[in-house]
DNA sequence: GCCTCAAATGTAAGCGCTTACAAAATTTCA
DNA sequence: TGAAATTTTGTAAGCGCTTACATTTGAGGC
């Protein structure tokens, strides 16, 4: 190995050229639209690319051509399973389309969110996929400044004209908590995420609270802890929801990670799921059935999320007339962790 | 909005300049270098930046500056958590030293991680992280050839030279075995994924046979399925081993995805586990908690491997002298799937 | 006050590629 | 058969930035 003296220069596209005994400019069309040369020059070409190795260097490809073939995602964490398949399923389809994703995390952080997006659309990416709606103005100006093709995943607005791929989360969530009321619930509790920057969590307690108010109840009532993303966090907000509102007989949470952690308190604290209480969750990851009991939660198609997703941006980037708004439709998996409302010995009689 | 005329073209570094009455270079140097300015014409180049919301254009900055710092990583999958809460550290870590991490799976395909490390070398990449050892030596020869600096996770080998940050995945299992004999076991099987292309599966299954060796038993005789990487799997292979060599006392798999699988085929049988038979894991993700019976598992110390590569990684940047090579320990987590071996009825005596 | 030397800034040459436009080669058709 | 139309290839001008090197400015010493 020893560091060759120089010569192992990394070709590039002149050195094709040269080998080749033709112009960047054919190099470059051999590459980018094999059809504008005759086969023969194609083929010299391409051996010569092959006998150097040669491989384009992007930077300077989407430098030249003011197109990175690059689109960037920014999504609020990478270490739970929430996001992790759809944004698989998204990258897959973009390689279909010959483009290349790349990942950012915001850990939940509105200001971090910002700078993620700034730093991608300074590398070039040609688009970006965003989780929800809820962001300054400012970040929406800025992108539609700099005329980056922009889409929403993993919620979905009908009163919001903007391009989305997602799941109405309040209707989702009104239909569980329909459900849960038909088993004769009428002491619900709610432990959701902090809802101030989070529109997915917002909407689901909406939800709740629709499906309560249908059925006669006082909306405003609902006992609610909000907590931040996180296992023990679900922990600690049963306890709190459990002292505060002791008559609670299902407790809905905003998320399948609450949920378990809800499902983990209940058991410490001695009560049995679901005859004692009913815990509901939300997303359907893989937790959601390895719980135990299994856990009833509303089922987001995340694959086909992150398929369509991809789809609709490759059409923005091609320029496709009018936004591409995709709503999904979402439905409810029942397990275990729900049953009939328990008869409680502290309801008035 | 409606596409004004032009204007509102993206500014440049050469805007900057004009604006702040300045040349290129000494925009350039502020935003580099900002020691290597007066602090007054600084003030001034920056209050243009904001004025005009530059910001720069990175494929640029890479052309021009022959480095992107962008760094890549290529992992078998984004869908599970194995890979996901070390991937996370990674990136923070990075971000500390002004990096951003561009990430791609390969799905377990290794000619889809070759591909991958191609896109990722041309897109610029300073350097790459790639998980395990097992790779053509092609790949290894071309990233020699590019001078990318590349490392090693998930993985540690005291007998091959190269930049790594791992743990012994064969150490770390025999571990686990030892404690599994002096549960007094002495039919232990194996499910693993399949170690054809997979050094850390493979790594692990030797650890097993190197405790069997000490206690004085054939390492040879381990039952032994391969599968792929999934919970399904995991319960058809359990469901194998157990057809294969009935008279097994404790499963061991060679990761919690495979074990939680087989939990759940073990329960499908109606064995208890771990009355009836004990099943083992390895990476300590969160299901192995989550599962009931929770999941002895060997610990991994995600979050600092993945600290500790960025950190190595950025060393190497830097043109540190020698190679990076950083051995984590592991240690086991004995929870409810672990118990000691049972009298068998078919045994003879 | 003048000269030296260091610090600050400017000049301009690329980095590797794409792509208008021009030139050359080939085909078409009267 | 030759001019026009069409296809293929070449020429060269950037894309936005960094960075040697050149130039200017200012400080310090006598």
């Amino acid at each position: 190995m020893m560091d060759m003296p120089s010569e192992a220069a990394v070709p590039t596209l002149a050195d094709v050229a040269a080998r080749a005994g033709v112009s960047t400019a054919t190099v470059s069309r051999c590459l980018n639209t094999p059809e504008r040369v005759v086969k023969e020059t194609r083929d010299r070409v391409l051996r010569a690319v092959d006998d150097l190795g040669y491989a384009p260097n992007f930077s300077a490809r989407a430098l030249a051509a003011g197109q990175s073939n690059m689109v960037g995602a920014v999504i609020p964490t990478m270490e739970n399973a929430v996001f992790a398949r759809g944004l698989q399923a998204f990258q897959e389809e973009l390689g279909r389309h010959g483009k290349t994703l790349l990942v950012a995390s915001s850990a939940y952080q509105p200001e971090l969110e910002e700078d993620q997006v700034r730093a991608l659309v300074a590398r070039g990416a040609d688009a970006l996929l965003l989780i929800g709606y809820d962001r300054r103005p400012d970040l929406y100006r800025f992108l539609a400044k700099r005329k980056v093709p922009t889409m929403v995943a993993w919620s979905f607005r009908d009163d919001v004209d903007y391009p989305a791929v997602g799941f109405d989360n309040r209707r989702g969530m009104a239909a569980l908590a329909r459900l849960v009321l038909g088993y004769g619930h009428r002491q619900i509790s709610c432990i959701s995420a902090p809802m101030a920057e989070n529109d997915r969590a917002r909407g689901r307690v909406s939800g709740i609270r629709d499906a309560l108010q249908e059925a006669g109840l006082d909306p405003e009532a609902l006992p609610l802890v909000e907590t931040p993303y996180d296992i023990e966090n679900g922990e600690t907000a049963f306890r709190q929801v459990m002292a505060e509102a002791p008559e609670t007989t299902v407790v809905m949470c905003v998320n399948d990670v609450l949920a378990i952690g809800a499902l983990r308190a209940a058991r410490e604290l001695g009560l049995r799921v679901p005859e004692d209480i009913s815990i509901t969750g939300f997303d359907d990851i893989e937790i959601a059935t390895l719980a135990s009991p299994s856990l009833t939660t509303v089922h987001v198609p995340h694959r086909e999320m992150g398929r369509r997703a991809a789809q609709a941006i490759t059409e923005m980037l091609r320029g496709a007339p009018g936004w591409a708004r995709v709503k999904l439709p979402t439905d409810i998996r029942v397990r275990q962790s729900l049953g009939p409302a328990p008869a409680r010995s502290a309801k008035p009689f």
